[in-house]
RNA sequence: GGCCCGGUCGUCUAGCGGUUUAGGACAUCGCCCUUUCACGGCGAAGAUCGCGGGUUCGAGUCCCGUCCGGGCUACCA
């Protein structure tokens, strides 16, 4: 039998990184075993479901390149695959039907008071709390009839067995055991006729031949609930498999305190798809060797139940801008340039920047905006150019976002001067000399298809005829004078993309700087 | 309160009774490369494997206890 999987989200907010894990492990798992990867949404609770949730969940996994083979957006044979819709189909009220007829579910009449009321009574008597029986587990027909005739509001609890052990062996931690008289009995149909995640969830995984369970370990507690409901079918039960979650450095689960965690968020700030999936893989999971940067292929390759640790791990952003550089090294200029437009042509960008408050130790988001910008005109208007400078700063960012403020010298016509760069570089007597040099140069003919040797020989020239011990003090105001900064690509590098025209404006400019 | 899960360098992890002076990676520091910043290369520092008992010739690896952390304890998922 084939491996099926179901990523089954509650569209309640945004998608965060949490969910993403759950959604790329089971990918992963799917497409290691050649399998199916279901989506499924889970929106019995109405009152916290909305649509706009529903769309930026499937937007983040459309950015991000998990794929579906079945699913509300692209069908399939088990369709619908919004538990509303299948509610209204009648498939829950058709195995409540038989539940109730096999003696495994019962009708509960207590007010929401009463139960209140007995979960404080637990408490004080340091029992579980829980509905455990309650006149309504042994009620007689006639009890339940007469509360029926009265129009009594009711829900549909399953019978958990009593005094027996509940087993389940689950993929991560092995064999987990309770006291089913610990366990009770969980609301299966609500007042209002939904079904409880407990119920929807396990008979659409049934229906719909899921056969492993994978989700966090949140869910561990509900799994004696789970696997009795489908011994009570006399279904077999999936393998469950319980994930350890991702928390923030605090080892609290992952909330906004600790940053963002916004999918979409990520795109934003400039994080490539692989590099994101590629970090979020290696958080409770490692291939079982030293390999870290890896290739989609590789991870689907080398995916495997066996390497999921079982304790939770933090989110290091620091490792992930680490990955990301990898990952744009990886690329070859050209899949960049592309990677950076359609970066850049996302609305969702632009937008994240305009909204972002500003952070000390962090550039000014305007900054970041208005460089991006500079940057998507230039590309739009003079690829090839653009590509040049891609190049040139491939080596030294880390996200996407990085090349706005990396690459704004190229594009504007004079850059913004470093002052404190100015005041170290400009205030030698030869660098009057070098301006002027520099002027001359330009203005020859030979230099305006040249590469970067000829600057090289260039400035070596210079350094030869005024006898200079190093080529410091030739480089240096250049490259400040050119750039505005101390930092950057290689300074003839740099020069031969400039070309002669923008090389002479600058010096032009820089000369009226000079002390 | 009850039930369950977890605990190896700051962080992510390797380890599946002996090849461990506990390996790798990020971050940190140093050196090299070099016109700067990065990248890359090399190296340093950093974990008595939460703690205490066992079992064993031998334990991070098995068992028990304990502490700490987390999850669940809703007609949420």
């Amino acid at each position: 039998m084939s491996v099926r999987v179901r990523f089954a989200p509650s569209p309640t907010g945004m998608l965060h990184v949490g969910a993403l894990r759950d959604a790329l492990f089971k990918s992963l798992f799917a497409r290691h075993w050649g399998g199916q990867n279901i989506l499924r949404i889970e929106d019995t609770d109405r009152t916290r479901y909305s649509p706009e949730s529903e769309q930026e969940f499937i937007d983040t996994l459309k950015w991000v390149g998990i794929e579906f083979d079945e699913g509300p957006h692209i069908g399939g044979p088990n369709a619908p695959y919004r538990q509303s819709e299948r509610k209204e189909a009648g498939i829950y009220a058709e195995w409540i039907v038989v539940l109730l007829g096999k003696g495994h579910a019962y009708k509960a009449f207590d007010t929401p008071e009463q139960l209140e009321e007995m979960r404080e009574i637990q408490m004080i008597n340091k029992r579980p709390s829980g509905y455990f029986g309650g006149i309504w587990r042994d009620g007689s027909p006639e009890q339940v009839a007469a509360a029926e005739a009265e129009g009594k509001p009711f829900v549909i609890r399953q019978r958990i067995p009593r005094d027996t052990a509940i087993v389940i062996e689950d993929a991560i931690r092995g064999r987990v055991e309770w006291d089913s008289n610990t366990v009770d009995d969980p609301v299966l149909i609500k007042a209002d006729g939904m079904p409880t995640y407990h119920f929807a969830s396990m008979v659409d995984d049934h229906v719909m031949e899921i056969t492993h369970i994978i989700r966090g370990e949140e869910w561990l507690s509900s799994a004696p609930k789970h696997a009795c409901l489908f011994d009570s079918f006399g279904w077999d039960r999936p393998i469950f498999v319980h994930c350890p979650v991702i928390v923030g450095t605090d080892g609290k689960k992952l909330s906004k305190r600790h940053g963002a965690t916004r999918v979409l968020d990520y795109a934003a700030r400039g994080f490539l798809k692989q590099a994101l999936k590629n970090f979020i893989a290696l958080i409770g999971w490692s291939p079982g060797d030293d390999r870290e940067a890896m290739t989609e292929q590789e991870l689907i390759e080398a995916f495997d139940i066996k390497g999921i640790q079982p304790s939770p791990g933090k989110f290091d952003y620091e490792k992930l801008k680490w990955l990301n550089g990898c990952a744009i090294r990886a690329l070859d200029p050209e899949q960049l340039l592309q990677e950076i437009a359609d970066y850049l042509a996302r609305p969702y960008t632009t937008e994240y920047f305009e909204q972002l408050e500003p952070e000390p130790g962090s550039p000014n988001p305007k900054d970041v905006l208005r460089t991006l910008l500079l940057l998507r005109t230039t590309i739009e208007t003079d690829r090839a150019y653009a590509l040049e400078a891609i190049k040139l700063e491939q080596q030294r960012v880390q996200t996407l976002a990085d090349f706005g403020e990396a690459c704004e010298f190229f594009f504007v016509d004079l850059p913004p001067m470093d002052q404190k760069a100015v005041d170290k570089w400009f205030k030698d007597p030869v660098t009057a000399s070098l301006f002027a040099y520099l002027l001359e140069e330009c203005s020859s003919a030979y230099l305006s298809e040249s590469g970067p040797e000829v600057y090289d020989a260039s400035l070596r020239a210079f350094q030869a005829a005024y006898g200079l011990e190093k080529l410091g003090p030739v480089v240096h105001p250049t490259r400040v004078a050119l750039t505005g900064k101390t930092t950057g690509p290689g300074l003839f590098e740099l020069m031969s993309v400039l070309g002669p025209a923008r090389i002479a404006a600058r010096v032009e400019r820089a000369k009226g700087l000079l002390k």
